[in-house]
DNA sequence: AGGACGATTAACT
DNA sequence: GTTAATCGTCCTG
């Protein structure tokens, strides 16, 4: 194991809003050129959770059948699903639920704690501004298309998990997820989305 | 083959 | 509040 505090696979599988909920407060840790990048997580939101159907979730699109793009999502739980937009950003998701479903948690901001002089090198702002933002965290630990569909609880992983703060019931707010434009109801306003109350690196929007 | 658009961000009025 | 940047993916024909 990469720590002990690594997450095995049993915790991604599990439904996509449970495991976003209880993602709030790990650290997500990318071993890049020998040296750990990271923060904790303060934001996330599910997709395709379990088996309801979820139209604007990637897994929807082709009929639900799985295309090049979206293969790993509907693989088994405990990967990386790294995905491209706009032409020029990166999105880092974790697979959750059973194999075969499709089921996602997009991981929309951080709290830095660990690489900061890596980080501050990718990104000319100030430090609250390095991962909040779902695009804004990749970049600052460097994921991109090569770690999708990376295993995160593998003994040699190259990015994973681990426990760090518990986050209590309380400090969770939840609300619709952000960015869905033309995604019909019910869908569009479904409480989908996790951060931590009052804190400072959760994505304005 | 062609076009619309995106789980965003930064810059500008 | 509005908009350009920039290109892979999906849908239509």
């Amino acid at each position: 194991m990469r720590s002990p505090r690594q997450l095995p696979q049993t915790f991604y599988a599990r439904s996509a809003r449970t495991v976003a909920r209880r993602l709030l407060g790990a650290r997500l840790v990318h071993f890049d050129q020998g040296r750990r990048i990271g923060g904790r997580i303060v934001e996330a939101e599910a997709y395709c959770d379990s088996d309801e159907p979820d139209l604007g979730c990637h897994g929807s699109a082709n009929k639900g059948r799985p295309t090049s793009r979206t293969a790993v999502m509907f693989g088994p739980p405990g990967f990386a699903y790294v995905y491209f937009t706009y032409g020029m950003h990166w999105m880092f998701n974790v697979v959750t639920g059973a194999e075969g479903m499709a089921n996602a948690v997009l991981i929309r901001a951080l709290e830095p704690m660990e690489g900061l002089e890596v980080m501050a090198k990718r990104r000319q702002r100030p430090e609250w501004e390095w991962t909040n933002g779902p695009a804004k965290l990749t970049q600052a630990l460097g994921i991109e298309r090569e770690l999708n569909g990376a295993s995160l609880y593998g003994a040699d992983s190259v990015i994973w998990i681990e426990a760090d703060e518990v986050v209590g019931d309380d400090a969770i707010a939840a609300g619709p997820r952000i960015g869905l434009g033309n995604m019909p109801e019910p869908w569009h306003s479904m409480p989908w989305r996790f951060w931590i109350r009052h804190n400072p690196y959760v994505s304005r929007a």
